[in-house]
DNA sequence: CTGACTGTACCGTCCGGTCGGTACAGTAAA
DNA sequence: TTTACTGTACCGACCGGACGGTACAGTCAG
């Protein structure tokens, strides 16, 4: 689909020009289109912003669901886990679009879908892991791994966060 | 010293407005100071915005210094958690003003600061934790809580704040 | 008098958005 | 088959406004 075109192409000028760069003749130019013809999909840059955030939610959400193995207790935490380690060891870079797309959407309308997205990931219930307030930290430090992987994506080398993903899974249990 | 009230003004706007919202005129006027009085002491906008960055990071620093005592295993890693909480649960909302302040800065000029910053604080020698591993996922989830909480304020009650900061000094014990 | 500091008028650039127009494919009446 | 018409996709010139930055005259404490 076209539209995925373009909001690929957004997405290439945001995280490697950063966010000032983000213009609709930069990304018109970067998608081999005219800014009329980018403005025809996405009438105001804002709705080409929303429709990054929306379809970066709606990846994650499917990878958390792609690693969800029926509903045994830590179920969702470990998916959430994997879901984390397959987007932070991905080849692509892909977590790198994220903090590009968070950066852009600093206005409260559009950070909005970011901060639901954080409650349905962060806000769980006690009820689904043996040890909540260990999943909790579990999730937490998942999430904190990725912020921190995003600014220094040298820091830590393959050897341990694989250490540090069986130290999660393993926290997970019992 | 003037400069402090003028990057005061600049991060009011910032996380009342947001990034877009962050001109040298708003600054200026927030400040109850002309556009030419600011640019007097910041030469440019982005000698203003590297400003608000290294000033929020010595702070975090010596947040994390007054919290250190001596040298004993993980003293830094309980320092680091005790600054998160500070942080998290004072009473004027202060990080809300660092996810407003990364945000303003994704250039990457002007985000290197913040990326040497990340390597200091996570970037530890595993000697000077009794279980290295343990204390990477405790750094790691008092920064994912950080993310956490700026997104999503009222997703944990004081309670469960608590609770969960009893239970990552407890992860740093043997 | 001096020099640190302030206020204001102004300039050039850039950016989001508008708008009139083009190309073209489909369709359907005559 | 021709012709007229419609909808979709796209182009690119242009506009108005905002913004960063400059120039410069003025102020006032020491």
């Amino acid at each position: 689909m076209k539209k995925d075109a373009l909001l690929d192409a957004a997405e290439s000028v945001l995280f490697e020009q950063g966010t000032q760069a983000l213009t609709l003749a930069a990304v018109a130019d970067r998608a081999g289109v005219s800014k009329g013809g980018l403005l025809y999909h996405f009438a105001t840059k804002e709705a080409l912003v929303k429709a990054m955030v929306a379809r970066v939610i709606e990846e994650f959400d499917d990878l958390i669901d792609s690693h969800l193995d029926g509903d045994s207790p830590g179920a969702y935490s470990r998916a959430y886990v994997e879901a984390t380690f397959d987007v932070l060891t991905g080849e692509d870079r892909a977590y790198r679009r994220w903090s590009a797309i968070t950066a852009a959407a600093t206005v409260p309308e559009l950070a909005e879908p970011l901060n639901e997205a954080m409650r349905r990931w962060h806000g769980r219930d006690p009820g689904e892991d043996r040890d909540p307030l260990a999943a909790m930290v579990v999730r937490l430090a998942a999430e904190g791994l990725w912020e921190v992987v995003s600014h220094t994506p040298e820091l830590y080398d393959g050897e341990q966060l694989g250490a540090l993903k069986q130290r999660l899974l393993a926290l997970l249990q019992r």
